[in-house]
DNA sequence: ACAAAAGTGTTGAGCGTACACCCATGG
DNA sequence: CCATGGGTGTACGCTCAACACTTTTGT
């Protein structure tokens, strides 16, 4: 099939960065190029928007060929769009890119896809800056939105599984952030902040100490007053 | 010229919210549709994509096509990226927002272009809901970004000219927020965050009361602490 | 009994809001 | 001298960070 058309165009994708926290440390989800151009790199997961298909829906059809995670279980959202002339040295690709977050638990390494994939720590993708096309820089602003976002929002809920203890979730906010938080001050805020956790009455026994109380994600989508990442000293 | 492809395309275009203020009420550009679709609504400024042009060159393009402003004076940021494969009824468009802001003073309503543009109370533009495509909503998430931005970064200088007082910052607020601020707690928030605002020495006669003093953009992006919209009471 | 983790109490410092008050100008 | 808007002082209440302390489990 050839497609044509009387003004100039240009191809649109979507790339996504996909999040998830395994081994104490925050992951992206990246798949190795099989072709050229950065054959052999690392890129984030992505692909061709469907002639009829909304972005958000290319996205997901996108991420669930590279994992068996479940539309329920992903918290998606647009980052931004890049669509720097020259980001792709065969044409002119404008890329739509979009964050995803999901918990650790259910979703293994994974791929239906022939391609390889694999979970790789952020702070190693970002440091060794050997990503293919711009997705270095896209992967650095989806780890910078989700950092932010811990602040205000709920995103942190969409680290854990259903059931969490609060102490799951503040283990989230340490690996995200790179910061220790204090385990009281931080129990009290986010079991204090209107709606955002709900307590189910059950308990988990831990590995040691104090068996912790279970929570499941309450109706609040922002937390008041916010958390603070910022060291003030 | 006859453009082909072997894979779909999109037409990509960039449509921009250009927020100012001007008589007392924050106001958005907006320009009649000379054709079908929506002939005679109301529609944002923007326009496709060139073939080698980045997406904020085009919508700076689009914007000066419309306005007189000079570069140096508009902030611009891209806001999201809208492709739901309907919202123009004739072809596959995926448009690029973004939010500009400028000064009301040296921009006149204008237009080198043929097309009638005019500035309108976003209020008006919201409630009656008669603008084209899905610009309606574009607006309104534009509009929003730029009141969630005044509270913790310096967009609210983008409002006002090279030289203001702190009175006219805060009545940027005022008028983006719609809510009063107190005026005293407002100017000793704004000139004690660091490097926020930068002292100039020279006074600005009013029309009554003291002079104020006239301030600079100073070199600090993000406000510390916030500022805060919600009323607490 | 001890270690470890969950969760609660307490306290002092800092910040924000409200509002009183002073300052500088035009009429 | 008065009205008006710019700008400062002050006091009360609230929140946060730090950290002591209690609770509840496994070994």
């Amino acid at each position: 099939m050839v497609y044509t058309s009387e003004y100039p165009f240009v191809y649109v994708t979507v790339d996504i960065v996909v999040l998830t926290i395994r081994d104490d440390a925050l992951q992206a989800l990246v798949v190795r190029r099989a072709e050229e151009p950065f054959k052999n790199r690392w890129a984030l997961p992505g692909g061709f928007v469907g002639e009829r298909e909304d972005l958000e829906l290319a996205a997901l059809r996108e991420l669930r060929e590279e994992t068996d995670v479940s539309p329920g279980e992903v918290r998606l959202e647009q980052l931004k769009t890049y669509g720097a002339p020259d980001r792709d040295p065969r044409h002119r690709v404008v890329s739509v890119a979009f964050l995803a977050v999901l918990p650790a638990g259910p979703t293994p390494t994974a791929g239906t896809d022939a391609a390889e994939a694999s979970w790789v720590p952020v702070d190693d993708l970002l440091s060794r800056g050997r990503l293919a096309f711009d997705h270095g820089q896209i992967l650095a602003d989806g780890v910078e939105r989700a950092r932010a976002k811990l602040e205000y929002s709920n995103l942190a809920l969409a680290f854990v599984g259903r059931e969490f203890t609060i102490a799951d979730l503040r283990r989230v906010y340490e690996t995200v952030w790179g910061r220790d938080l204090d385990a009281g001050n931080f129990h009290r805020k986010v079991t204090g902040a209107t709606g955002l956790v709900r307590a189910t009455g059950r308990q988990r026994a831990q590995e040691r100490g104090r068996p912790a109380e279970l929570f499941t994600a309450g109706s609040a989508i922002s937390v008041h007053p916010p958390l603070t990442r910022e060291v003030l000293r």
